[in-house]
Formats: structure tokens, sequence, C-alpha cells
DNA sequence: TCGACAGGCAAGCGCTCACTTGCGTATGGT
DNA sequence: ACCATACGCAAGTGAGCGCTTGCCTGTCGA
């Protein structure tokens, strides 16, 4: 549960999250170059240490395919979040009193 | 928006959120006694510089009365969450296809 | 087969974080 | 007036985090 909150709580985390968001399945070359367009400047071992804590958060799930590891995100432990603390979606588009 | 991740990232600190959801309003010395009572062992100060973390963040508001502080608190903050990354709510009972 | 490519492993360094310690301030009961 | 209460402020300390550096293991193309 904590392992989460800690791997969310750096901004090159985040980032990596977006970029996965934006296009699934990509290795850790394709991450840093795409993380260099957005700004964010990070050595491989950097990034691929960040991928370790989000794996281990359940966030991120790899996949070994020849000499190329693909990461594929995975937002299911963050529904434990909303579950935690009550969180009104701001009366989305299911209200219906 | 780093700052509500890097406050959640702390057990004590989701504990006193946990702590304020089920009693709103509370001083710095109930929710220290109250955390012992959890198990949660912490100093005064170690949960006051918590509160403040949390305040930070905008998860917590402090209102001042007399000698007492009353922490009531804020899930706003939390709702970014769920709208950065999608979060399927499971199909809660709004899926009508 | 040889070399370039993609990635893993591990030690070291600087910085932040959580906590303690000590003192200071203001409120309220008696 | 006096003292206990409730809390804030600030420096110091030990552990964890993010990053770098260096080297090693597989994998594919020419």
């Amino acid at each position: 549960m904590g392992d989460v909150f800690k791997a969310l709580a750096d901004p090159t985390r985040r980032a990596l999250l977006d970029e996965l968001q934006d296009r699934d399945g990509q290795t850790l070359f394709e991450l840093c170059t795409r993380l260099l367009h957005r700004g964010v400047s990070s050595s491989r071992q950097a990034v691929s240490q960040h991928l370790d804590v989000l794996e281990q958060a359940g966030l991120v799930r790899r996949r070994r395919e020849g000499r190329y590891t693909f990461h594929s995100l995975d937002t299911s432990p963050l529904r434990a979040i909303t579950e935690r603390w009550r969180i009104d979606p701001e009366e989305g588009p299911c209200g219906s009193p």
C-alpha cells in the first residue's frame, strides 16, 4: 500500500506513468528518449531504477522478449486510494438523485 | 501535486487521515492519543510536523480557537489522482451501456 | 564470429526526510 | 498573579532516497 504512494511521490516516476498511458509497451530507451522530449532529463540507470520501484508497487509490468523489455501500465493499485478515503466524483455524469 | 503524494507516502500520515475521517475536528493531543490506541506511537512534535505536511498538501485544514487547534480533513486534492490516470471504478453502479 | 545494442547489478555519494531535543508563546483555570 | 495546558519554532541526528559510476550479461545483425 505505502509502496504505491512512495512510487507516485517522484515526479519522474509520474512522468513515466503518463508516458506509458500515452503509449503502452515501451522499452527502456524509448522511455528515456521520450522523457527527454518532455523536458525530463534522466540517465538510463536512473530510469531503470524508477521502473523497478514502479514494478514493485504493482503499477508497471515487465515483459521480456529477446533483448527488449517492454513495460505496460497497471492502474489497478490506484483504485485502493479512492476506496480508502471516500472521494466524491464531483457529481459526475452518474448523478441522478 | 507532488506534495499530495509525498504526504501520502508516510504510514503515520495516512493513519492521521484515517483518524480525521473517523472523527473530524480533532486537536493535536486527541490525534496523538488516538494514534496510540491504533498502535502508532509518535511524539507530539512528530505528529505536529506530519500535520504541517498534510496542511501544505491541502489535505488538512487548521482552525485555531483559543488554545486549541482543530484539524479537519479535505479529500479534494485526491480527486486529481483519479482524473490524471483513468481509473475504472470497477464498473460501479454507474455502468449502463 | 565479432561487435554494437539493450539491459542488469552493485557500490558510493549527496541530499532529503522523519524524528528527537530544547526552548519559547499564548491561553485558561483557580 | 500563578501555573498547567496546548501548541509552535528551530537546530541536530540517523536512515532512506535518487542518482551516478563502473562493470557484466545476453541478444541480434553483418
